[in-house]
RNA sequence: CGAGCCGGCCGGGCGGCCGCGUCGGGUUGCUCCAGAACGGAGCGCCCGCCGAGGAAGGUCCGGGCUCCACAGGGCAGGGUGGUGGGUAACGCCCACCCGGGGUGACCCGCGGGACAGUGCCACAGAAAGCAGACCGCCCAAGGCCUCCAGAACGUGCCGGAGACCGUGGGUAAGGGUGAAACGGCGGUGUAAGAGACCACCAGCGCCCGAGGUGACUCGGGCGGCUCGGCAAACCCCACCCGGAGCAAGAUCAGACAGGAAGCGCUGGAGGGCUGCUCGCCCGAGCUUCCGGGUAGAUCGCUGGAGGCUGUCGGCAACGGCAGCCCGAGAUGGAUGGCCGCCGGUGCGGCGUCGGGCGGUCCAGCCGUCCGGCCCGUCCACAGAACCCGGCCUACAGGCCGACUCGUCCG
């Protein structure tokens, strides 16, 4: 799981990073990425937050797909540039993908963005 | 053994690696406060405890809790509806009564009132509520026709019988329709019939006796002989209900910018959280339009009508007492992710082994069925958000117990 440091919680965080930041997306994931512009935020760690909209499923199937997500970002925090922040948007269908399809589509989409 | 019925319970297990949240403890890590010292706060790190459900769901009832100054009367409005009990309360639960279904265990019932009133009863049917009569049955007089007879023939007349036609009257037994048709059956009776009368039965009303807290049941007698259903149509009766809801509410921090119009300042605008009204009370601001700002932190927040065990009372729901236990508190929202093994159950596999049957004289081979093993696939409904008691809805599979019916054995 992400540590709490590593969560966006606010809403002005999630709407700067989907309307500002680099997106790239595949049929199951959209990824956005913010890097952080002032010098201030540099020391700061990357945080990420999730988008599940109400029609990837029921409530089970929204946190399973969120945890599974977490859990996946969690192990690559340290390749993403201090001070960003990501937000993943989850599309239906996502939810069904076995887990080494999961983590190969989120690679690709976090390759593309970082550059 | 088969079929059924009722109740209770579980709803994946084990392991490896990596993680998350609250709380408690430690800290020779860093920063800050305080500084003589003990120390305190935050961020880390380490250890430990705990960490989703039977429905957490739908938000349909009932409460606790919070605020609305008090929570008063009437009307309106809403809800409930056999009886007795349980409960904080309920529209819930238990027991019983009544009605219906089942051979039975059991199940089902939105179960007050239709002589307080208004209204409705589709289709069919003559007629759907208070009386009436479509076909039919019967009687009377009339018209017309046929037949018989008056010893023969023709015509007419008188008499008798019958069919048909319309008229007047008597009937409601029969027909047919319907969810429902003015009691059922037998007899007396009659022109035909009819509770017109009689016996029995059903139903209604009244009285008496017995049992029960009661709904009600059982028994006896009398009466007039019979009077439909729908209140989930309005309605009537009895009882209950103030409103909003944890985004309740409280504290702290922070931001901003006001302007215009109208009404009013104690003979009073406006307000007291569903409407009207009476009463009581607060009361100097209120309403509309344009423009601007904030939507952060802490508390509320989880120990409670709480669980488990025993015992006592009670048919039971449940309650009393005693002992033991502490079982989530997130806030972009923790309670998990990846993998392996085991366990289930159905499907597929022409994979494999064994057996039965059929084809061929046999072996072999082929077809089909059953069982074991292996491989693959599948393993439900669903995620706390202030907390409880219920109801309803969804749900793969499994376990336990009581009882009923049928068959067989002793």
């Amino acid at each position: 799981m992400l540590p709490a440091k590593a969560r966006l919680r606010r809403q002005a965080d999630f709407a700067d990073t989907i309307r500002q930041g680099r997106r790239s997306g595949r049929p199951a994931l959209v990824v956005s990425l913010l890097t952080a512009d002032g010098a201030h935020a540099v020391a700061d760690p990357a945080r990420v937050g999730f988008v599940v909209g109400r029609r990837v499923g029921g409530a089970v199937v929204r946190n399973r797909i969120r945890r599974r997500l977490r859990h996946l970002l969690a192990d690559r925090l340290g390749l993403l540039p201090s001070g960003s922040r990501v937000v993943v948007r989850v599309l239906p269908g996502a939810e069904r993908l076995p887990a080494s399809e999961l983590s190969r589509e989120l690679d690709t989409l976090l390759t593309r963005v970082v550059r």
